[in-house]
Order: C-alpha cells, then sequence, then structure tokens
DNA sequence: TACCCGTGGTG
DNA sequence: TCACCAAGGGT
C-alpha cells in the first residue's frame, strides 16, 4: 500500500533536529522527556529538560524528592499536574516496582500521568515496542495524506487514526519511525501553510490533490474562557511579606502566591483603597500603590490581576494559613508566571531588586 | 463525554 | 490584537 514510512524516514534521516533526549534509551529519561513535551513545543522544553534531568537524573532521585522542589523545576512551564503526576508515579516505580521502569506499553499506560500517547512512544523509543503513537503531529499528518475527515475530539475518531497509524507501522524501528512521523508534522507538515511544494509525499497526499490542505484535520472546538479578577496583596513588614501555597482543584495547584482576595466583578481603585481583606482584619495597614491590571490568557481562563502593596510596621499576623518568608526567599517558591509578570509590572523596589525576571 | 489544566510562539 | 495551537491526560 505505501512507501509512506521509508519516504519518511529518509527525510527523519536527513532533517531531524539534534535534541538531547535522542541520545539515549533510557526509559527514565524518554518519560521525562515525553511529559514536558506533552502540549509543549519543543524549543520551550529544552533547557527545563536538561535542568530536570541535572536535577533528577533517575528514579531514585525523583523519588526522593520534595514535590515542592519538583514544582519549582516545572516553574514556568504550566500544566504543573505533569509534575506533580510525575512525581507520584517515580515514588510509585522506586516503592512499588523495586524501582524499575515497566517495560511494556500496557504497564506503562497504566502509570498516572501518563495516556495512550505517551505510553505508545516511551514503549516504543525505550523497548523497541511497535506501538503507534498519534500526537498533534501525526493527527494532522495521517488527516491530510489520508484525507480522514474525523476528529480526534470523538473516540471513533481515535480509533480511526489509531487504525491507520498502526497499518502504515513497519516492522523495524518502531521508535525512530514514530519519532519520524512526528518531526515531519513539526517541520513539514506544519499546522499553517505547509510548504506542499517541497514535500515528498504531496504526489500521493489526498489533502494536497484536493487543494484542501487547510480543511485538515478536522479541528476541536474550542473551549470558551472564564474571566476571573485576582487582587494580590503584597504586604510589606520591614524585609517580611507573606505567601501562601494554592490548594484544591484549581489552576496553578500546590503553587504559591501572595495572599489573593478573588472576586466575580472587578473592582474600582476607590474600592480597593478602602477594603481591607480579610487577612488582614486586625493589622493597621499604610496603601503604598496599587498595580496596572495585568491580563494573563490561559487555554480556558482569563484573569485580570492587580498587585495591592500595603505596608505594616507592627507584626501583623494574617493567620496560619500565610506562610511569612523573608522577601527576598520568593526566588525559592515555584510561582506561576502570573506572579512574576506582577512582581515585573508593579514597580516595587523591594521585589523587582530580588526578582529578576 | 465534556470540561479542566498553562504558557508562549506565530501569523 | 488575537486566534490558533503545541511530542495530552485526568476526572
Amino acid at each position: 500500500m505505501h512507501n509512506f514510512p521509508s519516504i519518511i524516514s529518509v527525510w527523519y534521516k536527513k532533517n531531524q533536529r539534534d535534541l538531547p533526549w535522542r541520545m539515549t534509551t533510557d526509559p527514565y529519561k524518554i518519560w521525562v522527556s515525553e511529559i514536558i513535551l506533552q502540549q509543549t513545543r519543543v524549543n520551550q522544553g529544552i533547557n527545563y529538560y536538561i535542568r530536570f534531568i541535572e536535577s533528577f537524573p533517575d528514579i531514585k532521585s525523583l523519588a526522593q524528592a520534595k514535590e515542592d522542589d519538583v514544582l519549582k523545576h516545572w516553574q514556568g512551564l504550566g500544566y504543573y499536574s505533569r509534575a506533580r503526576n510525575m512525581h507520584v508515579t517515580a515514588r510509585h516505580i522506586w516503592n512499588n516496582l523495586n524501582g524499575i521502569f515497566p517495560d511494556n506499553y500496557s504497564d506503562i499506560l497504566a502509570l498516572k500521568g501518563v495516556g495512550p500517547y505517551t505510553a505508545a512512544i516511551v514503549a516504543s523509543i525505550a523497548f523497541g515496542q511497535s506501538c503507534p503513537a498519534v500526537d498533534g503531529n501525526v493527527f494532522r499528518l495521517l488527516a491530510r495524506y489520508f484525507g480522514i475527515r474525523e476528529s480526534l475530539a470523538t473516540g471513533k475518531g481515535k480509533k480511526e487514526f489509531l487504525r491507520v497509524a498502526t497499518e502504515i507501522m513497519p516492522a523495524k524501528h518502531p521508535g525512530i519511525h514514530n519519532q519520524a512521523m512526528m518531526e515531519f508534522g513539526a517541520l513539514q507538515c506544519t499546522p499553517k501553510s505547509p510548504n506542499c511544494l517541497a514535500c515528498p509525499l504531496s504526489l500521493s497526499c489526498y489533502a494536497f490533490n484536493h487543494q484542501s490542505v487547510e480543511s485538515f484535520p478536522v479541528k476541536f472546538p474550542k473551549v470558551k474562557q472564564r474571566t476571573r479578577y485576582f487582587y494580590y496583596y503584597f504586604i510589606k513588614s520591614k524585609n517580611r511579606t507573606w505567601l501562601e501555597k494554592r490548594t484544591g482543584n484549581d489552576i496553578w495547584k500546590n503553587l504559591f502566591q501572595f495572599p489573593l482576595l478573588e472576586s466575580t466583578t472587578e473592582l474600582t481603585d476607590s474600592y480597593l483603597t478602602s477594603f481591607k481583606p480579610h487577612f488582614l482584619e486586625d493589622c493597621p495597614v499604610n496603601l503604598k500603590s496599587i498595580s496596572p491590571t495585568i491580563k494573563h490568557v490561559l487555554s480556558h481562563q482569563i484573569i485580570l490581576a492587580r498587585l495591592i502593596h500595603l505596608e505594616t510596621e507592627t507584626s501583623c499576623q494574617p493567620g496560619s494559613h500565610y506562610i511569612p518568608i523573608e522577601t527576598h526567599s520568593i526566588q525559592l517558591f515555584a510561582i506561576p508566571r502570573l506572579i512574576e509578570k506582577l512582581i515585573e509590572k508593579a514597580r516595587i523596589p523591594e521585589l523587582n531588586s530580588i526578582y529578576k525576571v
């Protein structure tokens, strides 16, 4: 049916990028790289991978790390459940599996944070198993080349793409084949304006031959964004301030932030000037400044945030939920990008001098 | 199944 | 400025 995989293979040998995780077949390192690369561009993930492997070179070191430390390594990368799940999984492997990474698709799939794609790519690269890995790149490539109109949003669509991917798997080197498919999607069969005139598959590509490259693949319905209003408090007390740890099922779980007042509506300057949040009930405070609004866009939320700078001269204690810290040690905590942006934009000397963004 | 979970590059 | 979307998975 196809010389499809062999064309991809030839293209890959010539065009593949030099990436740090391509120098190993250690399942631990392959796993780490694949978790980092979930919904993340290669260029964004490379330095995170290098630093992560430096600090946690094997299952044991990750299993024995503190979650706060793992999250600090993940700071700025997003989707922090990936880091929490990896940590849980490393502990599981260390405690219950004799520290040995599972060596087959179904056992890898059973790990927390590992789905069909990640299980397939790790099993194929690290253990040579013939498991087709269908990520966003492969999905797009297969949809265009074979003219598949199914969406990955449906179970039926997932089955169809997996069926086609299985069909074109070569007998040898499944790991290299899977990577070649993804690399081809990432560099040649790109989402927007792919260079079809320079494509070695164009002659037999359904979408190209029907002038319909732009209509493949069938897109996901987009999620609507919810707007939230965050008012953070930088409370200065000599060299001290307070942070809180986010808990519960919400964004940035287990990351740190300034004490937060969340509102369902936008609060005016005059309101913020006179209002005292619950965590400052018994504290005499001076209002120093209120930052401009920072817009922070997530995949599913829009957050409008401001940083309110207060000063208290007495030994104020906002409550045990809040963690008193030396202001300069903020850099030791894993914080969301939004907090970094607020620090950057608020122009509060005490913050700018210790936290270089 | 539908919704939740981040951030940054790109055009 | 803004829509799109990237080596997805959990619930």
